[in-house]
DNA sequence: TGTTGTTTCGTTTTT
DNA sequence: CGAAACAACA
């Protein structure tokens, strides 16, 4: 992928009519970009029209059932394809732009295509080069919201008020921004914390609010009511950078077509046909641009196809609106559906039980998946209780060192196709430890991306202030890394110094060494940190961008830096700095380097090794595995707490359908766990078993038998579940279980589930207010007497719930230490205890 | 400026 | 409880 900004010509890359339908010279690709595949030196559309030439229906089709193919061959007018897990989804998306290009009705630069990751785009691209055989250099459009906004900024950045090479700040760079501004206006810092309001902005991009948009209570929240101006004055930071953040990248495009409609009719011209991925996954602002784009006057066809499934969507939190696909039928009317159900992946059971999960869900839009697939020894979902998150690990562990010498059948399982899929971070490491003690490899998805590292972040603000004299935040980066003396009173001196000439900081440095501004040490050092930077740039033109890049970071001493670290880390580090130069071989130039960084943030894991995955459920979407285990299936863990209380009822759906999609997972085997106690910022908490074990089907699911120490101890007549007996499905309607469903059903009704008035489901543990009933749905468990004096004292003889009777050690407010019998010493609630004798 | 103590916070994450 | 971020200090 070769992003650079400078060599995209402006409407100028084929006719703008479409091909005709028998094209005498078809559009050949110029020669650098052809691949090197058998099939030879035609471009993309020119080897998929010879492939329609030929008399029989295409290769591509054949082996679609019929929904898929409905569903490639429908491609005038709007469609929206609702693809269950594991129907085949990528298949359909790829094939149809097969298809398009096939028939020669589009051009590849005349079709856009939209992703949500650089992974989904990548696939796409690489599926479709082998559907028609090559790489897909053809397709300009085909990217994610983000990298597609970019290169329509990059083209039309004037009308937006950007110059074309503007700066895309990430994350990181947008909190020291934010933290500037609300220390400039005098705010204090602690008070109002840069990340959160950084997290105000990302929610209100999502939404497609600009400054004068936001709700008045928004506004007002934040920084004495100051929030809007904060806003304000961050847009007008980014605009006087050059900058943009990744909201923007959304929001320009947005504003751009709205205040110049010459130029969306272009593009509505340009675009004969538009595909998204993950439709349900797009929020309002990625929803207001794909409807620009996509709405068409009466004379240009709406050929729109947005691909998802509503019972996947699991990013309402970071602004995703289901309501999107909901409502595709009514913003495309004439629009056709098509269900895939037909499913390629699981085993009737796991399909079984996940159906019959989000079938709780309320406001679908519905479908059932089935397969034809059916074998004897297809295994049942298993759910299995431990009795603590040590014990759980250590099971999940035994079981999978047993597939990996043989199953009952005497198979032997690679660790690569087995995965752990957790709730919630935390939870991993448990995994971790335990996996080390045996000696089992694992690969841990999602954690600390490469770019985000100390060191590659710090190398990047040098190129990028190299490439980019005004980029502040850079320079700020790293004036004063490796350490030259120049501390905070001599950034903050330049820093008022360019803002007050509205100049950047690298030129205020440079006027300010003429001075006497300066003592003479910094005025000594800022001045060598100007030489070489003023070196540097004069290098950039005519100097391999590899040898440029090395050449910085070691006479900026950057490397050096590194090497004199005492630490552990340091060779690691240095490591890391040489991975990055030797990922940038890659690119033709520094800038299309630093382009390609800023919005693809993700670096290739090592896929040669055998190893279990462990991810939390958000990242497992989109990937299989033969074998998934799935535990911490507890209330308040899962669904998580703060889902339910801050997102209530449609909360509730979404953790369920992170449900549906961990258990869609699965190919073969799925096994479920839950603990009875789990240590939960340091406190041991009994747990309930999570609600969703009991929306599972009896006909697909085995409960284990209780495999070791759990189950000594009777429940005491509360947090039961059908999953405390040994035959939890013998009668499953009349177990307490499932009377606890049916009490929710009433009070659902009652009081909206979770509205913010209050319902009925608190957190145990956290109380700050006076003492209360703390309850879960309704049952009474625990009483917290945090601001009462304990009943309990040192020395007492008493009785918990779970680890039996044993001696106060300590009181400390509601937490009491325990010396239990059985148990060793904990620390615990005193609402779960009582005295004895 | 590097070290040490103190405070805060605790779900999910892409671009 | 434990990590991380930050403040105070030598």
């Amino acid at each position: 992928m070769t992003n650079s900004f400078d060599d995209i010509p402006f409407f100028d890359e084929e006719p703008d009519h479409a091909p005709r339908r028998t094209p005498t010279t078809p559009p050949v690709p110029p020669a650098s970009q052809q691949s090197q595949h058998a099939t030879g030196g035609l471009g993309i559309a020119a080897r998929a029209m010879a492939a329609r030439d030929q008399h029989r229906a295409p290769d591509y089709l054949s082996g679609l059932n019929p929904e898929q193919r409905e569903a490639v061959e429908t491609v005038d007018g709007p469609v929206l394809v609702l693809a269950g897990a594991g129907t085949g989804k990528t298949r359909v998306l790829t094939t149809r732009i097969a298809h398009i290009l096939a028939t020669g009705r589009a051009f590849p630069s005349q079709i856009l295509a939209v992703t949500f990751t650089n992974k989904a785009a990548r696939e796409m691209k690489e599926r479709i080069g082998v559907l028609v055989g090559g790489a897909v250099e053809g397709m300009p459009w085909l990217g994610t919201f983000h990298s597609i906004g970019v290169k329509l900024l990059r083209r039309h950045a004037e009308l937006v008020g950007l110059r074309s090479d503007f700066t895309i700040l990430d994350t990181d760079d947008v909190i020291r921004l934010i933290k500037q501004l609300i220390q400039a206006e005098g705010l204090d810092d602690k008070r109002w914390p840069a990340r959160q309001f950084a997290g105000m902005i990302d929610g209100w991009k999502n939404k497609g609010l600009t400054p004068k948009d936001i709700p008045e209570g928004d506004a007002r929240a934040f920084a004495n009511g100051k929030g809007r101006e904060l806003y304000a004055a961050y847009q007008a930071r980014l605009k006087t950078l050059n900058a943009c953040d990744f909201g923007d990248l959304l929001l320009h495009p947005i504003d751009l077509f709205r205040r110049n409609p010459d130029v969306l009719r272009d593009y509505h011209q340009k675009f004969r046909y538009i595909l998204v991925d993950e439709y349900q996954d797009t929020n309002t602002a990625q929803y207001m641009w794909l409807r620009l784009l996509a709405q068409r006057p009466k004379d240009v066809p709406q050929n729109v196809c947005c691909v998802g499934d509503d019972d996947q969507s699991i990013y309402g939190w970071r602004g995703a609106e289901v309501d999107n696909i909901l409502r595709f039928e009514k913003d495309f009317p004439g629009a056709k559906v098509i269900r895939l159900e037909r499913n390629y992946r699981s085993t009737e059971h796991i399909l079984g039980a996940a159906g019959h999960l989000i079938a709780h869900n309320e406001g679908r839009l519905g479908k059932t998946l089935f397969t034809e697939r059916r074998e004897p020894d297809d295994e049942k979902v298993v759910v299995h209780a431990a009795w603590d998150s040590e014990e759980e690990a250590r099971a999940v562990g035994e079981t999978i060192e047993q597939l990996q010498r043989g199953d009952s059948t005497g198979k032997k399982h690679n660790l690569n196709d087995m995965a752990i899929l957790v709730r919630a971070s935390f939870q991993m490491r448990e995994f971790e430890d335990r996996f080390v003690t045996l000696g089992l490899n694992y690969r841990v998805i999602g954690g600390p991306r490469f770019y985000e590292r100390l060191e590659i972040r710090d190398a990047m603000a040098y190129f990028r202030l190299v490439c980019q004299p005004a980029d502040d935040l850079a320079f700020e980066r790293i004036v004063n890394t490796p350490k030259r003396g120049l501390g905070d009173t001599t950034v903050r001196a330049l820093h008022d110094y360019a803002r007050a000439r509205d100049i950047p900081m690298l030129a205020a440095a440079a006027d300010i060494i003429e001075t006497d501004e300066l003592k003479p040490k910094a005025r000594k050092a800022l001045f060598d940190v100007i030489q070489s930077f003023k070196r540097w740039s004069e290098l950039l033109e005519n100097t391999p961008h590899t040898e440029l890049a090395e050449q910085i970071l070691d006479e900026s001493g950057y490397t050096d830096m590194w090497k004199n670290d005492k630490s552990a880390e340091g060779p690691g580090r240095l490591e890391n700095l040489k991975e990055l130069i030797r990922s940038m071989e890659a690119f033709e130039s520094l800038r299309g380097f630093l382009e390609h960084v800023s919005l693809v943030m993700d670096a290739e894991q090592n896929e040669d090794m055998d190893a279990v995955s462990i991810m939390t459920l958000h990242s497992a979407k989109g990937l299989e595995f033969e074998t998934v285990f799935l535990p911490g299936w507890e209330e308040g863990l899962f669904p998580h707490q703060r889902a339910l209380d801050e997102g209530g009822r449609s909360g509730l759906e979404e953790e369920r359908r992170l449900a549906y999609v961990g258990l869609t997972r699965a190919k073969r085997r799925c096994h479920i766990w839950f603990v009875s106690n789990r240590r939960i910022h340091g406190l041991w908490q009994s747990t309930m078993p999570s609600r969703f074990l009991d929306e599972l089907p009896p006909a697909h699911v085995d409960v284990a038998e209780s495999e070791s120490s759990y189950g000594g101890y009777g429940r005491g007549g509360y947090g039961q579940s059908r999953f405390d007996k040994a035959d939890p499905f013998a009668n499953s309607y009349s177990t307490p279980g499932w009377k606890r469903a049916q009490a929710n059903k009433t009070d659902a009704t009652r009081d909206n589930w979770g509205s913010r008035s209050g319902h009925a489901v608190e957190r145990i543990g956290y109380g700050e207010s006076g003492p209360r009933a703390k309850t879960i749905d309704g049952e009474l468990i625990a009483k917290s007497v945090a601001d009462t004096p304990s009943k309990f004292a040192v020395g007492d003889r008493v009785f918990h719930i779970k680890f039996g009777n044993g001696n106060v050690v300590s009181v400390e407010g509601n937490k009491l230490t325990i010396n239990f019998d059985r148990a060793g010493e904990k620390r615990v609630l005193d609402g779960f205890v009582e005295r004895v004798g």
